[in-house]
DNA sequence: ATTTAGCACTTGAACCAAAAGAGTGCTAAA
DNA sequence: TTTAGCACTCTTTTGGTTCAAGTGCTAAAT
């Protein structure tokens, strides 16, 4: 194609590349001395320094400041991607085939948290969170593996009450497309309807013969499939709003956020800490009463909601310590009695009940 | 009650609340100085600082060095937060009544879109979007106002379409909660089943003309409905894996991400930019080729789903400027392309077209 | 003609010391 | 018991100096 020429010679295509490659790989301007240290192109580094410049005045490269290395201009990744789409649309695509998982069905009561968490975070100006009640001896019911690189792919799960779920698996050792393919159907055919204890050594054993020279997987694979279930088993969070967070300074270093981030992904701990509250009302954590290291600078308030007596879930409201107690109480206060209510009416409603005990698995 | 007294003066729980709320209110460490200039104790700032040295002892204030000013401990803060409680449970909780709202169905095309914007972020380690088909002549069905304090309120809107907006509206007057229930009457009333360009002058000064003297309500509500509806009528947009940008040092300034976020609320923008796509496939939006200028340092790659060469949504991801193309391109093909394979096939299912389209998009 | 080596130059980052500013603790007077 | 005043402490800001990285250019080598 001539459009992709451009006029730049190999090297100079050659240089680019690397340039955009070794800055996309690490964030910081990439200097001559790197290029030819990693033998990306093989000429000195004053060769490589004429190329950069006559880049820069091209407009593909640019410099933040006299002494920097070179980083790709807008000009320079849409050259790299144009030439990378050109190169993509002649390949066979890989299509993934995830049509059930797609069209799972929301459970009701997800839904009623998740726009009591939205709800939350729009009336304290904080993080909303929803905690789902325990679904105990939760099964998958599908699964589809989508490979990301040769190291890694990416599980997506169906369970049996309806939630998706998707999770990063690191393999050890490269693996082919059809290794994952196996692994897909042996996992599908394996492990579907089994509870989380019902995974026993001779399952996974068997798994692993099934993936002959690929049994590598296995571990890792099986791994992803119990931490789903306990997530699950113990219930699941849920929260909205978090860019609100970004508003107190208390969160002005992104770590701080991050850390904050990986806990509530790491849902087990604030499953805990909140599955065992003092008061059966409103409680409050503050700080380092919670047993989260990482919340040492963060509030929890939250309200367990009642059905017959029964926690059936949580909703509460996460933000920095010196959050405004007096705003937050009585939001999560009014929205917890606010769903009480609804579950209240709805169970009077499917009046299915034969002894008292909840009628629904979500 | 005893357990309250805790032994505390009465100036003491005076300064110590005033210390917890000026906190609280601006996030600085609280001065001596401060609190008489407020009159929030009356009497010198040496008094002051002796009582706040004793708080200290008693460890209800902290100094975060010698030469600031005090900031509440977390034991601070559990006096204040219980004090508070205390107060709360003697008071009339005024409950918000949201159950139509709470239990509005989501439409199956956005749990696709969702779970394709959660899988299209697992896979690429950036933040996935999905943006929801234009939904022409959005009505709302249901109204509820929920008071946040005297001059702000929330309205939650349940929209013909089953989706649920949760919009806050700052009112230039206090207004009583009699207003709010009157003003959620009449929009229930009146605004309910109107599309966006059937409220016009005449109704609105209806509205006027119901909330009387509280009509200055009003304008604000109708804006938020108008904003809501219009929003709708634009297409939805949602982001999962938002946290996944803070690896970045791109986002490591928390403002960045903050202005990033804003925009992403601010659909409007982000909806006006991918709703031309230039190609019908896979589009990259590198830094400033965007017209939004927030997203300088930021990148878009989307796809539209098509349905009959219509487009019914779109998916993407955004990251830094430096972000893997490679990776993103394939992941983003990849999951457009297994979409449109979904949607057709539910087309299929359906059989209610009548004029019957060519075979599949994917 | 092209590539390479060498060197001077530029410039942000890191570091340090000094100055400024804020708020306290303490003492002595009211 | 409260208040005024002042010395003291500790962070923040400022300014200047050094350091390291990477460049551009010139002259030599291929």
């Amino acid at each position: 194609m001539g459009s992709c020429d451009s006029g730049l010679s190999e090297r100079k295509k050659l240089i680019l590349k690397a340039v955009v490659e070794a800055h996309i790989e690490g964030g910081e301007p990439v200097g001559s001395k790197y290029i030819v240290q990693n033998n990306l192109v093989s000429c000195s580094s004053a060769t490589i320094r004429n190329e950069m410049a006559e880049l820069e005045q091209l407009g593909y490269l640019e410099q933040p400041h006299t002494s920097a290395g070179r980083v790709p201009s807008e000009l320079g990744y849409r050259f790299y991607v144009d030439s990378l789409v050109e190169q993509y649309d002649n390949t066979t695509r890989d299509i993934i085939q995830i049509n059930q998982l797609m069209k799972a069905k929301i459970s009701e009561i997800d839904q009623i948290l998740d726009t009591a968490s939205k709800l939350a975070s729009t009336l304290t100006n904080y993080t909303g969170i929803a905690i789902k009640p325990k679904a105990s001896s939760v099964t998958m019911s599908k699964f589809e593996l989508v490979s990301i690189d040769p190291f890694n792919f990416a599980m997506v799960m169906i369970t049996s009450n309806g939630t998706v779920k998707t999770k990063k698996v690191k393999s050890p050792i490269a693996f082919s497309a059809e290794d994952l393919a196996r692994l897909s159907e042996l996992l599908n055919s394996e492990i579907c309807s089994l509870s989380a204890d019902m995974i026993n050594l001779p399952i996974i054993m068997n798994l692993e013969q099934g993936m002959a020279d690929a049994a590598f997987l296995v571990g890792p694979a099986v791994k992803a499939v119990y931490e789903v279930m306990n997530e699950l088993d113990g219930g699941e969070l849920r929260y909205s709003g978090l860019n609100r967070l970004l508003e107190y300074p208390e969160y002005a270093d992104t770590r701080e956020l991050g850390n904050l981030l990986g806990t509530l992904e790491d849902q087990d701990e604030i499953l805990d800490l909140v599955s065992d509250p003092k008061r059966d009302d409103i409680n409050v954590l503050i700080g380092s009463e919670s047993p989260v290291k990482v919340m040492n600078n963060s509030s929890l308030v939250f309200k367990p909601i009642k059905k017959n007596g029964k926690t059936v879930g949580i909703i509460g409201v996460l933000g920095p310590r010196r959050m405004d107690y007096k705003k937050v109480l009585k939001a999560i206060d009014d929205i917890g009695s606010s769903i009480s209510g609804i579950i209240d009416e709805e169970r009077a409603l499917k009046q299915g009940n034969t002894d008292g005990g909840e009628g629904n698995g979500g």
